[in-house]
DNA sequence: TCTTGTTGCTGAATTTCATTCTGCAAAAAT
DNA sequence: ATTTTTGCAGAATGAAATTCAGCAACAAGA
């Protein structure tokens, strides 16, 4: 209720880097942000008004962007993912930049290095639905081709983790 | 603290169709959970404990998977974004597919219809953790090839959101 | 059509938890 | 060496989650 009640969302280096504990709270959350402090505090080693103090920081400094409900999206009839190459004509924040952002579809937009320009990842309800945009798309003026891979099936799908690769084991090769 | 306390993670169909209401509730959660149930209510029209109960059955029957904390890529150090496509000899479950599954830096594992077979969102902390990713996917048996695509900025990076085709304005071109 | 059971809601009551406050100790700065 | 700052613990407070009765609308069945 109180996040970013002071709308910090310009990224700032944050205060202090974040250690250990910052990392710990980090994966608590990530997990489960429902955790309530008395057992975050207890899972990372802290009182409750401790895990309180740095989790706040932690809001405060953007290393938590915001607590949010994660969908199924099944769920809402989002049944087909894919990911869209687009070729355009220009950089930046172009006028296709910007109509493409008002898609309700598009869930990222990434400007990529490769044979391509613009990296979309788009969700709809029906292969009908995905021609749509890609009509749209087509029509939007700097907008030179596409490519649209459709998935299949997701095997992996989870949120930003807060380990380091020192934190993973190291892969050791025979 | 109670979020999924008898582990339904499996699929079930929803015990019942979401409705406006739901679709309401899921709009606002996305974008803060932390949303009390007293403010929830109001902002659709209910009362706290029936907008409780709802997001109670929302959670039960998955159509929200989980509350979680997103967290700054930046800041924890993930500051490189790539887009993986891997090329491999079998499909399914493979032996590739379980070793891919274990590398951390992997966040989402697709398999993808067109000219390739997986498609993988990698988060590393520089070019050259990226390089030894890589190189453990090429050690990987079964992996043919792959292709990256190094993201240069990113433009747009929301959740799935629980709107319908229906509820979008339709774009209407001259 | 009337009955009965179910569903989803409200408002009040209860309990748990977030949040604040007051020291306190260790580290940093002067 | 002294002061200032930082981060924490424990107690106190306030707010919010959660539970608990009713109640009304609706559906199923006689």
């Amino acid at each position: 209720m109180d996040q970013n009640t002071d709308d910090v969302r310009r990224k700032r280096p944050p205060e202090r880097d974040l250690d250990a504990m910052d990392r710990k709270l980090l994966g608590v959350l990530v997990e489960d942000a429902t955790t309530s402090y008395a057992e975050l505090g207890e899972r990372v080693g802290l009182s409750p008004p401790a895990a309180h103090e740095r989790v706040k920081r932690l809001r405060r400094s953007g290393a938590i962007r915001r607590v949010s409900a994660l969908i199924d999206p099944d769920a809402v009839g989002k049944t087909l993912l894919a990911f869209v190459h687009v070729d355009t004509t220009g950089w930046g924040k172009t006028q296709a930049l910007l109509a493409i952002e008002e898609c309700p579809e598009v869930e990222e937009i990434h400007s990529v290095a490769g044979d391509t320009c613009m990296l979309l990842k788009v969700r709809t309800e029906s292969t009908h639905a995905l021609e749509g945009l890609l009509a749209r798309l087509y029509d939007t003026p700097g907008v030179k081709a596409t490519r649209s891979y459709v998935v299949l099936s997701t095997y992996l799908e989870r949120p930003v983790q807060p380990g380091t690769t020192s934190d993973w084991p190291a892969v050791v090769k025979g």
